[in-house]
DNA sequence: TTCGGAATTTGACATTGGTCAACGCGGCTG
DNA sequence: CAGCCGCGTTGACCAATGTCAAATTCCGAA
């Protein structure tokens, strides 16, 4: 018995589709793995020597200039697939933002295995052109954006990404939640400083339209005036 | 005999490495189509109808706000694929920045032939991962960027696009160039507006690093200086 | 419970890039 | 050839956001 036979996650990753026989051979050639918050799994730059599925947690993709600007430019949910294949080097760093569990493959492993397996390519190919489309409205958000709409924009898609991401059913948009982002990481996700963005939260705070119980929590108290300032 | 076997992308489309009789099916399902200067070929939010190889020319990529700030998320080249397959709806509007020859497929159309042909899948597969580093590269550049940083790595990324898109082989990065963007097209790509941009040209000018001889036409002079602003 | 350090917030000020308005250039048309 | 129109450039000014520094809060460890 394969330790996908009791993942969370079989049912939503790439590897969802694939039968019994197909899913112990992608068993024996990936293996478990735990970051914890703050742990690098993939470097920019680097050769990329893995790729992986998200079971549990969140983890941050970045780039970053040679004087220490970085910007998040995705960020990986449970069943998410994260790395790049078919490609020599990863163009972003991975890092976990809390404790996770990865299911890692070999570059080469995965790649091999894929070229055998298209309904897994399909998967992937199908999860990448979302992910391509995310990431260019997230480009118009970078671009074309003021700060509180910035703000306003990623509390949203917080409410939204953070909500279905447990077990429960359809339960719409989450009205309170906690972030997995440091004041600091949201202002590298929204191309913004630090300062504007604590700025920004305290607007939106005294506006009576969020309420941030602790450093990390955030409620939405007025979420038809966070649609209105996102634009 | 299919029009495709007088296609100059040919071997650089994702329809490479197909045989003959796949070709013929392929050619049987879609059609050569011109698009003028300005003219769209898909609409944003609208149903996802068709798909694309571009032939011939170049295409914008855009996504727009309501009050009409737009962002160009995106630029196709000749043997570039546009479109989105397998969803249900465009999430970018393509219109053509130059005259352009495409070659069309309904979506309907594309999307079965293609889950029929993994060969194919994973051609697609292959550029849309690599279109992902791209985007995710220009992600940084609206986030992290200054204006005359922006402008340096648009004329160095013009430079290189622009070089290859002909038929000669690897003559490395173009010295000079004639831009398929207005100014207006400059700021949208970088996130920036129309007087900034006219700014930075006109300094980049003056500093002696390009000459510009007209509107559209760009020459590099001091590479190595560019190469210093794009950081 | 207290302490210490990191994260966050706040304030004062500087700077970048945006806004608005006028002007100029170049190409097209009558 | 003259006039017009769209695109681009330039200038003056302004607002949003960044920068730097200090104060405050939070949270975990002793």
């Amino acid at each position: 018995m394969s330790s996908c036979d009791t993942c969370v996650v079989r049912n939503r990753a790439i590897c969802s589709g694939l039968d019994d026989r197909e899913i112990g051979t992608l068993n024996s050639i990936g293996r478990r793995r735990n970051v914890t918050a703050g742990e690098p799994l993939i470097w920019e730059d680097d050769d990329s020597l893995l790729v992986a599925n998200v079971i549990e947690g969140v983890l941050k993709l970045t780039t970053s200039t040679e004087d220490g600007r970085e910007q998040i430019v995705g960020v990986a949910y449970p069943s998410d697939f994260i790395g790049r294949p078919f490609g020599q080097t990863s163009s972003a760093s991975v890092v976990a933002l809390t404790d996770a569990r990865v299911c890692v493959f070999s570059r080469n492993d995965f790649d091999r295995y894929a070229r055998e397996h298209p309904e897994l390519e399909h998967k992937l190919l199908e999860r990448t052109l979302a992910e391509l489309d995310r990431t260019r409205s997230w480009m118009m958000l970078l671009g074309r954006k003021n700060a509180s709409e910035k703000i306003a924009t990623f509390l949203l898609e917080m409410s939204d990404r953070l909500a279905d991401s447990g077990c429960t059913a359809a339960t719409g948009p989450a009205k309170r939640f906690s972030l997995p982002f440091s004041r600091q990481q949201v202002a590298d996700l929204l191309g913004l400083t630090i300062e504007t963005v604590s700025r920004q939260f305290t607007k939106l705070k005294n506006d009576g339209i969020v309420e941030l119980p602790s450093r990390r929590e955030v409620e939405i108290v007025d979420r038809k005036a966070l649609l209105n300032l996102a634009g």
